[in-house]
DNA sequence: GTCTATAGGAAGATAGAC
DNA sequence: GTCTATCTTCCTATAGAC
């Protein structure tokens, strides 16, 4: 049997240092529990990375990036093409994800706090903010293009609105838990947006 | 020299623990760290509280209510009596806050997702976060009182709505650091709340 | 009551046998 | 290249001298 070649047990660990920090929180992902869940011994771990800190690194980025993938692939859901419905049904598929996957995202703010108490890493937090943003807007410019809408704001104020909205939103349903009321303040976001926009003129 | 009482102790365990979080984060505020910041010896630790998890809770509800106790001082701020330059008023107010202590709200996330992976303190995140949207519920309701008008929407979604918003826009900041953004989004909130008001009937 | 000293264990990282 | 064994440090908590 050949060996495991050096990517490939880094994505292991990778793999494995999200799925504990997951279950367990962030700061139960010691070098020990993620070469356990890698089914590696301890050892392996500083053949693949030169510190935890650079795991930690990959980690926050990683999950940026498939995160973007879930929602934009979960905010392809049809409806009305009234500007209300169509936010809503993307805030709606958002929330969907935080309701299934609340440990997920609760990864995602422990990394963020644990990135900016790190000063090699704080960097990395405005990253991660900066891309989900990016998407955020991103996905504001399809729907507007989409509904032959413009936004009366700058779109990059939108974007932050709607972004920092959902991500406090989900921050409070984590520590909350009531779904419900969380979700009529997400439809109120909604109309808000709605009062964002007017009717684009002809190209 | 009289020796200290046992609250003395626990009270300045208590604000050595709130100095260390905020100096250098929740995960660093070992008892070690804790105890030395109080300027006593580790061992006297253990005789004000029975574990180190009795005086993380302690400090979580001690800086939720000072954290009112601030934003309550703030809001009393004067200004148009007019609802979008009221509310303005009062989430500057708060968000000034953040832009000054900006430690202080991140030391706030850090005991919320540490409190939301420990069984035994799920219910601390949970109470903290019911009684900062109390908190914004009121503020609420009083500038509606002071502005003679009444909301259209549930309160409580309001209240929600407004907490939410802030406190991911807050975390968002915290994050990328540019505060210009963040105030013009806070101004669209500010008018977003406007729109959710009517004059209210004589009583 | 107060402090020193230490138990007992887990952390990140590495040395050295195979 | 791979794994075991270990180094060093730091953690929470307690025992026991004063």
């Amino acid at each position: 049997m050949t060996r495991m070649t050096a990517d490939e047990r880094r994505e292991r660990l990778l793999d494995a240092a999200i799925a504990v920090m997951t279950r367990e929180g962030v700061a139960r992902a010691t070098t020990r529990a993620i070469a356990a869940e890698a089914g590696m011994p301890l050892g392996n771990f500083h053949y693949a990375f030169r510190s935890k800190q650079e795991l930690m690194t990959l980690v926050t980025t990683t999950i940026a990036r498939r995160s973007k993938a879930d929602i934009d692939a979960a905010v392809l859901s049809g409806g009305p093409p009234e500007v209300h419905h169509v936010v809503r049904a993307g805030l709606t598929a958002y929330f969907d994800h935080v309701v299934r996957h609340p440990a997920e995202h609760l990864v995602t703010y422990e990394l963020t706090t644990a990135a900016l108490r790190e000063p090699g890493l704080v960097e990395v937090a405005s990253q991660q903010y900066a891309y989900y943003l990016d998407a955020n807007r991103e996905l504001l410019e399809a729907a507007a293009a989409v509904l032959a809408v413009e936004f009366v704001e700058d779109v990059d104020v939108v974007g932050r609105y709607v972004f920092s909205t959902m991500d406090g939103l989900a921050l409070n349903y984590l520590a909350r838990g009531d779904e419900e009321e969380a979700r009529r303040v997400l439809d109120l976001v909604a109309r808000t947006v709605a009062t964002m926009v007017r009717a684009a003129p002809l190209t």
